[in-house]
RNA sequence: CGCGGGGUGGAGCAGCCCGGUAGCUCGUCAGGCUCAUAACCUGAAGGUCACAGGUUCAAAUCCUGUCCCCGCAC
């Protein structure tokens, strides 16, 4: 199929090598414009853009979609359908309907469960024993279009955002080129969203990154992973030196009671409003992320100390 | 030039502010103890203190530059 390709973190590419590989006609791949990214706010060109320029894709990155030219450029074409994962712009229908088949986007969950920016985090977040991808054909509503496929995934005790996006996103590669082929052979079938079950996956804010020691274990214990391992959930522990920020990134649900934030041992098991954490990985600012017996011989959390 | 932290035997860290014999926890190796052990005891090996200059009688420590890593913000 003649396809344009519209995408931009690392959670698209494999849905792009996916379709290089099944030898579709990828006539343009289209990415957020590089921005100052990282330390040093250097200039930095996204993932997609990276990668489909490496790969000899024709790349643009407008600014905004909505750009009367931009409308235009891609209304020439002539696609027959366009693949959006993750690009980080709303779609005016101008676009969505430009191509003759439409446009299709890969979203990391089990629509209509968490539509919107964050599925992979409140999923897990939630505590959800179920996850997936879902492939929808776009329409005005934000992830509200009809779903032409899914697949699903386990979410484990020791699952982070970070294994749960690497799995999935492969995942939704395969379903995608899966699609896309039933799509050309006229065979897909779209089955319109039921509004019930219907939850929005907010944006992850900065505000929920602090771990409430207060609330029972099973809730710090998905906060935990579900923000691992970016931005990561923070707990403040006493140092020689003043208070330390570390970020635990993968835990366990054990058993303990004590006050909430105190540690119960001098390995990380942290007390809970009910029940007890452990935490398994963490790194403190600075430093390298560390498995908690590397991490407890260079910063020692001896039982009896209070977190925050 | 967005803000900040860090590079010290194989691992994780302390020491740096207030220059002067390389420290801690662990791992490794050897021996011992034990029915036995990831436990315990004894001993040993292993480090150009990221790199390059500078100051000094003396630099891991102070100054300058370079490379690499990380947290925040974005």
């Amino acid at each position: 199929m003649r396809l344009a390709f519209l995408g931009t973190p690392e959670f698209a590419i494999p849905t792009l090598a996916g379709l290089i590989e099944a030898g579709h006609g990828l006539v343009r791949v289209y990415s957020q414009p590089p921005a100052p990214r990282g330390r040093g706010q250097t200039l930095t060109a996204s993932p997609v853009q990276t990668f489909a320029e490496a790969n000899g894709l024709e790349t643009r990155t407008p600014a905004s979609m909505r750009a009367p030219e931009a409308i235009a450029d891609f209304a020439a074409l002539g696609l027959d359908a366009a693949v959006v994962v993750a690009f980080g712009q709303i779609l005016s229908p101008e676009i969505l309907n430009a191509p003759r088949l439409g446009c299709y986007n890969l979203h990391a969950s089990l629509l209509p469960r968490w539509r919107g920016a964050a599925p992979i985090q409140r999923a897990l977040m939630a505590g959800d024993a179920m996850t997936g991808v879902a492939v929808m054909k776009m329409t005005a509503g934000l992830d509200e279009g009809p779903v032409l496929a899914s697949a699903t995934t386990r979410i484990d005790a020791l699952d982070t955002a970070g294994t749960l996006h690497d799995r999935l996103a492969p995942l939704g590669a395969e379903l995608m080129v899966q699609t896309l082929d039933r799509l050309g052979r006229g065979v897909a079938a779209a089955q319109p969203q039921p509004d019930e079950g219907a939850t929005y996956a907010r944006k992850i804010r900065a505000t929920e990154t602090a771990i409430r020691w207060d609330r029972e274990a099973e809730r710090v214990d998905r906060q935990i992973r579900g923000l691992s391992p970016a931005p990561g959930a923070w707990l403040v522990a006493p140092g020689a030196r003043g208070p330390v920020r570390v970020k635990a990134l993968l835990s366990r649900v054990e058993d303990g009671e004590g006050p909430a934030g105190e540690a119960l041992d001098d390995d990380l098991l942290i007390a809970c409003g009910r029940g007890a954490v452990r935490i398994l990985t963490a790194q403190r600012e600075g430093r390298a992320p560390a498995l908690a017996a590397e991490f407890v011989r260079g910063f020692s959390v001896r039982r009896g100390t209070r977190l925050s």
